[in-house]
RNA sequence: GGGCGCAUAGCUCAGGGGUAGAGCACUGUAUUGACAUUGCAGGGGUCGGAAGUUCAAAUCUUCCUGUGCCCA
């Protein structure tokens, strides 16, 4: 096959990737090899792939086709996740549309339509995975509400409900109004805003007063509105100036509540007046105060519904007018807040802010403006309501333990290791979890209540129904679970798991996780949770965590920003192995990554030299190569090629162990531009313009179509289709590359060929040096003479004589006195090459040339000097440092000598 | 307020007790056969600041400054 002078990506990948797929490459049948096996973070069904998805899947590839090729059963689990809220949303955003809306339909009916939408319109990133070259497992593709998965979650909800780690309970929750769900701890978001502290006075009662003689008690509050439903006053206990009125009363102004006057620590004497009104139903911190003050969840007042509209409260106490009014203002309305405001201020019972003007004057506000850390909903993007409602939680401080043990032991390593920390943070303070979400779409909760309320939690209906007893009609929790929920089963459920499949066998645990650090607390921490309860054992010994792909400015990705970058468009442009390069080669552990297209470009071009090489091998009749050791080599480039395969294979195979995916591609980069192009298709040219069919040719392509093919293998991991397509392109095949073998070169390849080219290649660089300094033209062919020849030295010039010419260009080269006159000096190794110059340039630039060098090695020479010449360095440096510094300084003293010699007899 | 990072060439980043590297950008130069999405050569950094440990600090320690993220 020809190839065309430049690469064109989009030509190739998609017809290769649809051939892997078709021909089972990306899980050959290997039933006695090693498993291999990660699972892919499967993205929401709603997802399209973004830049962090190209990265997470980029470096997952990467280690499984790694993998792959060395050998192992490598299995990459792919799949999406249901994805409750988010899909829920689509659906429902899609009725809207067509003035449609959820509860339009019953809930089966709902539901069915969001699995019509699935079938048509889901998994579009499975589609956009393809294009990236994602070597999974399509033919198990997995759906977290497939049947079988349904199944893992049940059980494992009621084997923790059995075992006491799922339990109702009713407390606050992070109630999202706008979604109508309540949401977890790690589902919120906090954010600071502009707000207010309002002041309001609280009359005390039975005719009470302070020390100072005042007759109410000054409370502040962030949230007025919720003084509806207040149920205490609350002071520290240590704070003097209200000693005397702990266990008295306030009546509480708009619904003359009375309410008593508790000591806890949570009132904070430095804030405010230190005296703080408790709303325990809408307060995370004045629920444990309420607690503590001897309320019973189920009595504390509530004032808001679902919508977080002002509703009743049990005591009925809330005047009608505040019925019905939103919590704050929305869309222009005023709602409770302002309405609770308005009435204390005209009844008098707001303490204004006084506030001053630039000029002095004093202005009265409502309240004193503050920045107020403020929840919001990460799904919904409203204020989320403490709200007090009966949920699902699973007991995470429980299970937790075993997790961060196992992080603490080492049975879990989490690369790089700074986020151990943060992990501990998290584990050691871990809150209840909330499981249970009002949303159609999800698994439904496996509990069925009766008429008083009590709960059967069973797999199916029959099992609760057993339990409940013959007769009792039942009724199933209305609620799904939590999609973290069933995607913490992800390790194993998708193998098959509750059922003891050969591949949960096979491939339980898992060799490894990456996956972005922002999923660490919802997904991660919850699989070591779920795998060490259903399975007994970590879901994975080794956790990966990379960074966020950012904008070039180094702000972070969002649509709102308008920052935002398409993988997608990048594949289109740069090609898909460009830009998995780019993610792999930027990729060190613990940063983020900065977009950086003319980086992606600059891949591109790398693919396209690759590209040139390979037709460069071609036109010299160098293909395959036909075995996986390197061929027996004479040729000192030859030899030379073959232990600079075996190095940076080694070099690679270090980085994959580290998991340092920028040294792994910066080392295939390297050595396929820096050293493969660059030197050895070079060193080879003059062998082809010999005998097609001599020993040095023969050899030489050979061992040229090896190496090629070791860049073809090496580089494969990170740049799947260019090398597949070359693979082919290079001559028959018995396999595809994607399931070749990895190099394992073990070649002995002799110091001599390998100093000889490294002469060679030290002379070349200094002669061309040396002529650019000089402003010689650089295809000038030079006469040079060595006075004084090593044994390298004169060895090389015989065998490689035709290198030197072309490289160097020095031709001839005489072993022997230069004739008197002009020259200029050139080195390679120890050897000093003399190479007239007369007629050729002027002296004086020579002279500078020199100077300029010399200058450099009395530098160098007097620092080691310094050195050497301190007895502390000598004695107590380590030798091989001294040992070091004395033969720099030997060569740096030998430079400044031949230095100064040649200048003088320059004049 | 607590925790975790980061600060190295113009830019984006590696490195790491023995005197500093890559890619891009920049400068000069080269063009009849692999490649201008190229070759060759070159300029450019007192490694954020201060102190300490050490024969030796960009590297280790402490503090400071700036900056980013997470949690409350």
């Amino acid at each position: 096959m020809t190839l065309d002078t430049t690469f064109d990506p989009a030509s190739i990948e998609a017809r290769w990737y649809k051939h892997w797929e078709e021909t089972g490459g990306f899980r050959p049948e290997r039933p006695d090899a090693e498993p291999f096996t990660i699972v892919n973070p499967p993205p929401n069904v709603t997802g399209s792939l973004h830049i962090g998805h190209a990265l997470d899947n980029t470096l997952q590839d990467i280690v499984i086709r790694y993998e792959r090729m060395r050998g192992k059963d490598a299995l990459w689990v792919v799949g999406t996740d249901h994805a409750g809220i988010a899909t829920q949303m689509v659906v429902e955003r899609q009725m809207e549309q067509r003035q449609d809306k959820r509860t339009n339909y019953s809930r089966e009916d709902f539901v069915d339509k969001v699995w019509d939408w699935k079938r048509e319109s889901g998994g579009t990133i499975t589609t956009q995975l393809r294009r990236l070259g994602c070597s999974m497992d399509w033919s198990r593709e997995q759906f977290t509400m497939d049947e079988h998965f349904t199944k893992a979650v049940l059980k494992t909800f009621v084997d923790l409900y059995n075992d006491g780690l799922i339990y109702r309970d009713k407390r606050l929750v992070n109630w999202d109004p706008k979604l109508k769900t309540a949401i977890s701890d790690l589902e919120v978001e906090t954010q600071t805003i502009a707000g207010g502290f309002w002041h309001l006075k609280y009359p005390l009662e039975d005719g009470v007063t302070l020390s100072d003689g005042r007759n109410y008690i000054e409370v502040a509050t962030t949230r007025p509105e919720t003084m509806l439903a207040d149920m205490a006053v609350a002071v520290h206990p240590n704070d003097d100036r209200y000693s005397s009125v702990v266990g008295k009363h306030v009546v509480l102004p708009i619904t003359g509540r009375r309410i008593p006057i508790v000591a806890d620590e949570h009132a904070d004497p430095e804030l405010g007046s230190g005296a703080v009104k408790v709303t325990p139903g809408h307060d995370f911190n004045d629920f444990e105060v309420g607690k503590r003050a001897g309320f019973a969840a189920g009595d504390m007042l509530n004032m808001l519904d679902g919508d977080a509209n002002v509703c009743q409260t049990s005591d009925g106490m809330v005047p009608e007018e505040f019925l019905g009014l939103h919590r704050f203002k929305r869309d222009g309305k005023d709602g409770a807040r302002e309405a609770v405001v308005a009435r204390l201020k005209a009844d008098g019972y707001l303490i204004p802010h006084i506030a001053k003007t630039k000029k002095g004057e004093e202005v009265e506000h409502d309240a004193e403006p503050r920045q107020i850390a403020t929840p919001f909903g990460d799904r919904g993007g409203v204020v989320i309501e403490p709200w007090l409602t009966d949920q699902w939680y699973v007991d995470a401080e429980k299970l937790a333990a075993k997790p961060i043990e196992q992080v603490k032991d080492g049975t879990i390593e989490i690369v790089p290791k700074t986020w151990k920390k943060t992990f501990f943070n998290w584990m050691e303070n871990i809150q209840p979890w909330c499981i249970s979400r009002q949303l159609w779409w999800g698994h439904r909760i496996p509990a069925w209540f009766d008429a008083e309320g009590n709960a059967y939690v069973a797999e199916d209906e029959a099992g609760a129904q057993a339990q409940a007893g013959k007769g009792v009609a039942l009724r199933q929790d209305q609620d799904v679970l939590d999609t973290w929920f069933s995607s913490a089963l992800w390790p194993f459920a998708t193998l098959g798991w509750p059922d003891d499949t050969n591949l949960v066998k096979k491939h339980f645990p898992n060799n490894l996780l990456i996956s972005g650090f922002d999923i660490l607390f919802f997904w991660d921490a919850r699989m070591m949770m779920m795998g060490q309860y259903n399975m007994g054992t970590a879901p994975w010994p080794k956790l990966y965590l990379h960074g966020l792909v950012r904008a070039a400015d180094g702000a972070k990705m969002s649509k709102s920003k308008g920052n935002v970058v398409d993988p997608l468009g990048l594949i289109d442009q740069y090609g898909a192995d460009a830009l998995r390069f780019f993610m792999a080669a930027m990729e060190s552990q613990g940063r983020d990554i900065k977009m950086d297209e003319k980086r992606v470009e600059g891949y591109r071009n790398f693919a396209t030299k690759l590209w040139n090489a390979t037709r460069f091998c071609q036109s010299n009749g160098i293909g395959a190569s036909s075995t996986l050791k390197a061929p027996t080599a004479r040729l000192a480039a030859n030899q030379w090629i073959i232990g600079e395969v075996q190095q940076v294979c080694a070099e690679i195979e270090q980085a994959m162990t580290d998991l340092r995916f920028d040294a792994a591609a910066n080392a295939i980069y390297q050595f396929t531009w820096s050293k493969f192009c660059d030197w050895y298709l070079e060193l080879i040219k003059p062998v082809f313009a010999g005998d097609p069919d001599a020993m040095p040719a023969v050899e030489t392509r050979e061992v040229a179509g090896w190496a090629l093919d070791q860049i073809l293998v090496m580089l494969h991991p990170f740049m799947p289709f260019i090398t597949e397509e070359l693979w082919h392109a290079q001559g028959e095949r018995k396999y595809d590359l994607i399931v070749a073998s990895w190099p394992n070169p073990r070649a002995e390849v002799s110091k001599e060929a390998t100093d000889a080219i490294d002469w060679v290649i030290d002379l070349t660089t200094n002669v061309r040096s040396a002529k650019n300094e000089l402003g010689i033209a650089p295809g000038a062919k030079l006469a040079a003479f060595l006075p004084t020849a090593s044994d390298l030295a004169s060895g090389t010039i015989e065998r490689s004589s035709a290198a030197i010419e072309r490289l160097a260009r020095l031709t001839p080269v005489t072993l022997g006195e230069a004739p008197d006159g002009p020259a200029m000096q050139v080195t390679a190794g120890s050897d000093v090459f003399i190479i007239p110059l007369e007629g050729i340039i002027d002296i004086g630039e020579e002279k500078a040339r020199l100077e300029k060098s010399l200058a450099a090695s009395q530098k160098e020479a007097k620092s080691l000097e310094g050195r050497l010449s301190n007895a502390n360095f000598v004695e107590r440096a380590k030798p091989e440092a001294v040992e070091k510094a004395k033969a720099d300084f030997a060569h740096h003293s030998a430079e400044v000598e031949r230095l100064e010699g040649a200048l003088k007899r320059l004049g």
